[in-house]
DNA sequence: ATCACAATACTTTTT
DNA sequence: GTATTGTGAT
């Protein structure tokens, strides 16, 4: 069989394996999605399975979508040509599969179909707001404790009326917890845990839906088991039915959510629930050299309660791993820049075979200055999230406000946005107002629009009333033409009548970035004009930014070490190996939150198919203070013998070793010489024409300082500025 | 009462 | 470097 040709043994058993309960558990870089692609793929074309009956759930948008390219393109090469069966696999991330199912079921379901999902700044105002109504100080107790407790607790299934409060801060959670989804409800919103919650109390309280869904996807895959909480465990459980094909690929060593719930004791679980289960594991490893599966071992095997895994390859050795401490986190960051640079020149490296991954995203922001500074290109996963800027959240708070009006949370955000003399005391007074008259925000509004003078008009006055009608008449002059206008044109409309160019763009280059992205969103929202706002509404809740990284482009890639999961790139590089950044100081006083800490770790240093470079920094600025920071202990597991550059524990106390490190830094770059001297005339493909004024060789690379003449200074990295020298 | 700007406090990871 | 709060001017 052509399909499996491709295969080892293992894998082999794994994609024919008979129908029924499967648990593939498997290390890094061993093919997982592999096996699980090629065995949808076995499935429809071998086996002969309708496409529709399957469902293949993965964590991110962005992976669910390589999974369905990687099976068509199976499919293709097979020879089998039911275009049509490859494209009704039902392919997606759990929230997504069941934000669908409950728009489909929603007759039966406290909400309507036309629910929005809020995002967790939505949910941190119902909070806040939560928190006032019940006088909690939001100084004295952490809105973001609470915020946890009640996700933990919808995660596990348990809702509020299960919801046991055996001390003060749990009953502080259960009360807000209560308050909390009665504003959701009258919103008719779902946070992202109800998604789930939901779905599961859906199925379990209808039997012939139940049924009905059984029956409809018959085989079952899920990538990332590991990371799958309770409410997905068991929403997998109502889905599988009594003879479930349901098919799992995890590797507990890469859990790595545990915070949002995920518990890869559900490995455990499935075992247990599944006694006749096969257990298939796959221990070949595809995608590194063996130095960087020894140093992944050597990480990982310091975790307690875990089945100890040999990974091998058959690459050999490789080159060893680099280490090199930097100053502070901008060498560290010109380090990266100048070693990339050095591999694209001297190695003829891609630039887009290299990453950088880092514990947190504020860690980004020195490297993208670093890039910049280089005139390098780089593309970067997540960190400022398209969809949470502020003007994206704007526009999407009017668009939501149209769709459901009596959505508070958008009301509150857009009604003094730009201001239009609705203040706090203002908006206090209307929502005062619509509680006494039992009336929600959006229909005491209306009531002042068409009568100004009555029983809401004589408890809302003067000028606060005129704001208030105001904007209340503007509000109904949209909803009137919410049907006949499509996304983008009401998008249009909106901006128009509020000007909001004028309120972001301030002339400044960030303005006018702002209106671009405004004008991006308006793109997204053309592609949606068929589908309709409630689609619109959801793509934008659901898609993160983390699916939204440009392939085309051959650059560098910055991302978290969470985002990393899943992907492989040849050359990596992971910064901030300090004590406190990773392990992150939070995990310090739980044992269990250090293990996932050490798991991190261990998924970034997998990812790497041929070098590694680990990084710190001697000096790290942390929330605008400048600290001394200690290596991180994990560096101390590292076999010291495939390790190149100096073990930057031996030095942290040590001043005068920090000189040596430098000079070994210098050495290990080749010499470069200057091209460049003071005076000359040269130009830039971007920047035109300008004067040097200084250069320097610095990291074995030139540095030149240059004054264009459109009088900008720029300081730029000779071997990527691509500068041409006019005359000397 | 609202707005603009200044001072202050806080910063894990994400569907 | 950013979200929230505080202050003075309008």
């Amino acid at each position: 069989m052509k399909l499996l040709e491709k295969l080892n043994a293992q894998q082999r058993q794994a994609v024919t394996a008979d129908p029924g309960p499967v648990l593939v558990l498997a290390g890094p870089g061993s093919g997982k999605t592999r096996v699980l692609t090629h065995r949808i793929a076995y499935l429809v074309s071998h086996v002969g399975v309708p496409s529709n009956q399957i469902m293949a759930v993965t964590f991110t948008n962005k992976a669910a979508r390589e999974m369905g390219n990687r099976v068509a393109r199976l499919l293709d090469e097979t020879a089998d040509k039911q275009t049509a069966a490859r494209s009704s696999v039902s392919l997606g991330t759990f929230h997504s599969l069941c934000a669908r199912m409950l728009r489909r079921e929603a007759e039966r379901l406290p909400f309507t179909r036309e629910y929005v999902i809020y995002d967790d700044t939505d949910q941190e105002s119902l909070i806040r707001a939560s928190f006032k109504e019940l006088n909690i100080d939001p100084k004295q107790v952490s809105t973001r404790k609470i915020h946890g407790g009640i996700s933990r607790a919808k995660n596990e299934l348990i809702e509020l009326k299960d919801f046991s409060a055996e001390n003060y801060n749990a009953e502080i959670t259960r009360r807000v917890y209560e308050r909390y989804q009665e504003k959701l409800r009258i919103n008719n919103a779902l946070d992202f845990d109800d998604l789930l919650l939901f779905a599961v109390r859906l199925l379990q309280e209808n039997d012939d839906l139940r049924l009905q869904y059984q029956q409809r996807y018959r085989h079952i895959l899920v990538d990332e088991f590991q990371d799958t909480n309770t409410a997905q465990y068991v929403l997998l459980r109502n889905l599988a039915g009594l003879q479930p094909d349901l098919f799992v690929v995890g590797d507990p060593d890469q859990s790595i959510y545990r915070w949002r719930g995920a518990d890869y004791r559900n490995v455990h679980r499935f075992r247990q629930d599944y006694p006749d289960a096969q257990l298939i594991l796959l221990e070949q490893n595809y995608r590194s050299t063996q130095t960087i599966l020894d140093a992944a071992m050597a990480v990982i095997d310091r975790n307690p309660n875990r089945q100890p895994k040999r990974l091998f390859t058959e690459r050999g050795e490789g080159v060893k791993i680099t280490l090199h401490e930097a100053y502070d986190e901008n060498d560290e960051a010109g380090y990266i820049v100048n070693t990339i640079a050095n591999l694209t020149l001297m190695e003829k490296i891609d630039p887009g075979d290299c990453a950088v991954m880092y514990r947190t995203n504020a860690q980004s922001r020195a490297l993208e200055e670093a890039f910049l500074k280089a005139g390098l290109a780089y593309r970067i996963v997540g960190a400022q999230r398209f969809y949470g800027r502020r003007e994206i959240k704007d526009v999407i708070a009017y668009l939501r406000l149209i769709h459901n009006p009596h959505d508070q949370v958008a009301l509150l955000r857009v009604i003094n946005t730009p201001p239009r003399s609705i203040g706090a005391k203002t908006i206090e007074a209307l929502l005062d107002t619509a509680e006494r008259l039992q009336l929600t925000p959006y229909e005491t509004l209306s009531s002042l629009v068409t009568n100004p003078d009555g029983d809401a008009g004589s408890l809302i006055t003067g000028r606060t009333n005129r704001a208030l009608s105001d904007f209340g008449r503007q509000l109904q002059g949209w909803l009137a033409q919410r049907e006949e206008l499509s996304i983008d044109a009401l998008i249009d409309r909106i901006m128009q009548d509020i000007d909001y160019r004028n309120y972001i763009d301030d002339g400044t280059e960030e303005g006018l970035e702002r209106w671009g992205n405004v004008l991006e969103l308006r793109a997204a929202a053309q592609e949606f004009a068929q589908m309709g706002l409630t689609t619109f509404l959801e793509h934008v809740a659901l898609v993160s930014d983390q699916d939204t990284l440009t392939e085309s482009l051959n650059a560098p890639t910055l991302l978290t070490l969470h985002a990393a999961k899943g992907l492989e790139f040849p050359i990596v590089f992971i910064i901030g190996l300090d004590n406190g950044v990773l392990p992150h100081q939070r995990s310090f006083n739980d044992a269990e939150a250090m293990a996932e800490e050490r798991r991190l770790f261990y998924v970034g240093i997998t990812r790497a198919q041929d070098r590694l470079f680990l990084l710190r920094a001697f000096r790290r600025r942390q929330a605008g203070v400048s600290t001394l920071s200690d290596a991180s202990p994990f560096l101390d597991d590292l076999p010291p013998d495939q390790i190149e550059g100096i073990h930057p524990n031996r030095y942290a106390w040590d001043q005068v070793s920090f000189q040596r490190q430098t000079r070994w830094r210098e050495s290990a770059v080749p010499e470069t010489q200057a091209h460049f001297q003071a005076g000359m005339r040269v130009a830039h493909p971007q920047f035109g024409e300008g004067t040097v004024l200084s250069t320097q060789v610095e990291f074995g690379d030139e540095e030149v300082t240059i004054i264009f003449d459109d009088g900008e200074t720029k300081h730029l990295v000779a071997s990527l500025a691509n500068l041409e020298i006019l005359t000397e």
